[in-house]
DNA sequence: CTGTTAGCGCATTCAC
DNA sequence: GTGAATGCGCTAACAG
């Protein structure tokens, strides 16, 4: 069933029904006609066709670390919401943290696959970049700034530093447990931020009191035990994740340390696990649904538009205060 | 950059170019000639030509309920593992609990837009096996069966049998919280196991001791209150859920209720927030990832053989015995 | 408002 | 082995 035999069997042409299809431009007697013969057929145009001739595939790419984390569903749920609205369908490529694959995508989608892509990047070398560069098509940078394209991301920097602070108000003694911050640019950003409001409150970080784990909970609980056995004095934990934290919480538990009183936490992502543990776990709450929902309508705006403005979208944060806090 | 000009830069026809880019057949020296053109000028075939004339997309529409969720996003990337060695690409298409949006995709992915549907549904209904019937490429369904298509799905009904029985061992006044039966197969399912288990049992299940709710740990909490006011006597909780197994903990932490010595819970998922409370919470373990691989190897399958079997695969599961059993 | 005419870029006969 | 010819199903001028 194609394009031809509609048009036979409504008696017009070809042409008529393509217009009837798209924009318009159609008597109301033909327009009848082609209906009652599309819904009696149950013709459907072939998209194949479609975007061979009209070079758009109304398809959006979308590359992730890794969809099991919650955050990135967060993300990914934003953008399919969007997309779906104006039309436009999500391709999935998820690299599981694998650079290589972030290039293999970008590669995929480079030419006439997608309309446009949505990256969420772990941490963007130079090939990248490179890469990127000859995309034919539209990319919006999501979970980091890239000078060059349009992106949407968040505040780990600030975030990190105003935890941190939070912490000195009522701390002196402060341990550290991240991610590894060499391959991820939240990671990073963390780091920075703590490491700056530090030395600003004037604390020397002594670095037998600052880990990175690539394990969630377990990796807490083992961390907190490295710290705490052989630094006993330490009165605030600052973590990268709430598993980080329920994890090391685990540790305090076990070893009759004090929460809040011995040792304040504070930590990352305001997740149901943070709140799911008593005390609950004081964290930073960042809005992935929305920063997914953003770069889709950047996205959408630069397809529709035409031109690309290079937005930067900086998200906000608030740091939810709970029970881990002194 | 089309593969008329690379024929012609190489020195060949165009039907030679297409041969070197698919089975063959081209002798060495123009095999070279045409390596060195496309390898100078970074030619991409277009994939959308390709799939015009040749009916095939390399892409698989992926229909779920919520990308949010723990369990699909597990599944997804189970899905998309498999699918990315295979060289076939994703289409993510999230219906957030809707049913009619899941007849849309259906509707989308119909006709010649994907080679194949990997079909997560929530409740399917006369309506979405008749149109699923109309669809005219292969269909794997997962999470629940479905005796026409072919199909991979967790075993609820025994799972939950098992773990009611577990509960029956050193429990008499049981209670129930789960989400609601009505419109989630795996929620239904759930129920009829434990119904029948407690059947089995002997035990009469008071209707004021069982509820559902959709809310998570909130739902959880409040459920507990309701029913262990006016049933104190209650010493076991069946949870459909983690989640709200660990919202009716804290009710119980609130109200001195000691667990497992009072109540003694079970619940499902097993997931990170159920081992992260004290007492961490028994739990179904389900394989979400390793469904999802079996789904798209099932599709893979159908795909390169060309005839469906119709397999059905239904997969074990694991009650993990954590604190909250006595 | 409508039909005619040309391709979009590729894969696939079919002769040679 | 190779090239010429054909058409997948559709949209976009263009002339009427």
């Amino acid at each position: 069933m194609n394009i031809n035999e509609i048009a036979e069997l409504a008696g017009v042409s070809r042409a008529t029904v393509s217009r009837y299809l798209n924009d318009g431009y159609v008597s109301e007697e033909k327009r009848a006609a082609i209906r009652k013969v599309i819904e009696d057929t149950g013709y459907r145009p072939s998209q194949q066709a479609r975007n061979l001739r009209s070079k758009v595939t109304k398809l959006v790419g979308v590359i992730i670390p890794e969809i099991e984390s919650g955050s990135v569903s967060q993300m990914v749920s934003g953008i399919s919401e969007v997309l779906s609205v104006k039309d436009y369908q999500l391709l999935l490529a998820d690299t599981r943290n694998n650079t290589r694959a972030e290039l293999k995508y970008l590669r995929i989608f480079e030419k006439n696959q997608v309309d446009g892509i949505i990256f969420m990047g772990t941490m963007l070398s130079r090939e990248h970049l490179h890469l990127m560069e000859e995309v034919e098509v539209p990319i919006v940078v999501t979970a980091q700034e890239i000078r060059q394209y349009s992106c949407v991301f968040q505040d780990d920097y600030h975030a990190a530093y105003d935890a941190a602070k939070m912490l000195t108000k009522k701390g002196r003694h402060i341990a550290y447990i991240g991610e590894p911050a060499k391959d991820k640019a939240a990671g990073k950003a963390r780091k920075s931020g703590f490491l700056d409001a530090m030395a600003d409150a004037g604390i020397r970080m002594d670095r037998s009191c600052m880990y990175e784990t690539e394990l969630c909970m377990q990796g807490g609980y083992e961390k907190a035990a490295k710290i705490w056995k052989t630094h006993p004095e330490v009165d605030s934990l600052f973590c990268a994740t709430d598993s980080l934290a329920v994890g090391a919480l685990r540790y305090f538990h076990e070893h009759d340390i004090q929460v809040p009183q011995q040792v304040q936490i504070v930590a990352f992502g305001d997740t149901e696990i943070g709140s799911a543990v008593s005390p609950a776990i004081s964290s930073v709450h960042f809005y992935h649904k929305t920063m997914g929902q953003e770069a889709a309508r950047m996205l959408v705006e630069i397809l529709e538009s035409g031109d690309d403005l290079k937005k930067h979208l900086k998200m906000g944060y608030q740091i939810v205060k709970k029970e881990s806090l002194r």
